[in-house]
DNA sequence: ACTCTGTGTCAAGACGAT
DNA sequence: ATAATTGACACAGAGT
DNA sequence: ATCGTCC
């Protein structure tokens, strides 16, 4: 999946176009996100189905703690090469498609209204997600992308974030791809190439070059053609019916669709409950808001009824806040410890 | 000798309490 | 009762 | 820091 390589390639041969940085640092900042690839880390991660769904959830809410926008990417029709890999990858998982796709839309629904309740935007891309993100970011709509999935940067995604998730200790790796090209001394379209003989989902790669060999012959040669008249063609065969120049123009292409409009909403508090508690029978039951001054204690965890919040209605026009009760409880504490250092400095 | 590639195994998320 | 992807790391084998 | 629990 993805560029399979391509991280140990600019840990190893462009290092100075990454930067390691933490979660925090990215308050104030609208972050697009890849909602199938966050969506299957928690679905392999933990047994039950419901509990990615909290999973997604949590980590939201970490994002939305540091007040960092989140933008939720949903695949559109994958692309034909991307298809006939889903296919096979389906059928040797012994799934009938139609199965997959049933399960697979129901999921992404839950997802779906999950977050529309949390009040962050959500958007459809036209194809592949990761090539929206991309196009996101380069025009200047988000000021990210956060993903496990190196395509970002091939399909032209600026600014990769990765390990993004809500680990206490976490340490967020920011790959730039104008350094990157700057330092291995590559336009975007001879990156692409490089991409390609990596390996991508999109065609074979030329077996027998690996990334180091990639890199000096895509430096030396500059494009895929002429690489391929400087290989020794018996050693190293290129597949027959090579479908490169297709996956040339996908990553290259925009996928064409306008930025939507993006618009971060409040909570919507009830319907959340609802959803969470009395649909999922989850046990976070209490939710509630967190307005700038008035914050909230003594929630008695067990209330009989599931009806658990407060009508306390402090509009905070900008960054409303949604925490679970007991994440309010540390949130508060952080908070608390966070003013008594601002005042006593 | 060294470098690179392909194959195998393994662990994975987020929370609170201890 | 339960399922089943993906990257990271260690190893062995082939190429230069 | 490590561990049990989340449904």
């Amino acid at each position: 999946m993805g560029i399979t390589k391509l991280a140990d390639l600019i840990r190893g041969d462009a290092p100075g176009s990454i930067t390691y940085k933490e979660i925090g640092d990215y308050t104030g900042k609208i972050i697009a996100l890849d909602t199938s690839i966050i969506v299957n880390q928690f679905r392999s991660a933990v047994p039950n189905l419901t509990l990615s769904l909290l999973g997604v959830f949590y980590r939201t809410l970490t994002f939305l703690e540091h007040d960092i926008k989140p933008v939720f990417v949903f695949d559109g029709d994958p692309p034909e090469q991307k298809r006939a890999v889903l296919e096979k990858r389906a059928q040797s998982a012994g799934w009938s498609s139609s199965q997959r796709s049933h399960t697979v839309s129901s999921k992404t629904r839950e997802v779906l209204r999950l977050l529309q309740l949390l009040g962050v935007p959500c958007v459809q891309a036209p194809g592949d997600a990761e090539a929206f993100c991309a196009q996101l970011v380069r025009s200047g709509a988000v000021d990210a992308v956060a993903s496990e999935d190196m395509d970002t940067l091939a399909f032209g995604g600026t600014v990769l974030l990765r390990q993004l998730n809500a680990k206490r200790v976490s340490e967020v790796t920011e790959y730039s791809l104008p350094k990157l090209l700057e330092i291995l001394q590559l336009t975007q379209k001879e990156f692409v190439d490089l991409c390609i003989l990596l390996g991508c989902d999109y065609c074979d790669k030329i077996a027998g070059l690996g990334p180091s060999r990639a890199l000096k012959l895509i430096q030396q040669h500059r494009t895929i053609e002429d690489v391929m008249l400087n290989i020794n063609r018996k050693t190293h065969p290129v597949p027959v019916g090579w479908q490169y120049q297709a996956a040339r123009r996908l990553f290259l292409d925009s996928p064409g669709s306008e930025p939507p409009p993006l618009q971060w909403s409040e909570p919507n508090e009830k319907e959340l409950v609802n959803f969470l508690c009395q649909e999922k029978h989850l046990r976070e039951e209490k939710v509630t808001k967190d307005g700038d001054g008035g914050v909230r204690q003594n929630l008695s965890p067990q209330e009989e009824g599931e009806r658990g919040e407060k009508k306390g209605r402090r509009q905070t026009d900008e960054s409303g806040r949604i925490l679970s009760c007991d994440t309010e409880k540390t949130v508060c504490r952080s908070r608390r410890i966070h003013r008594q250092k601002a005042t006593e400095d």
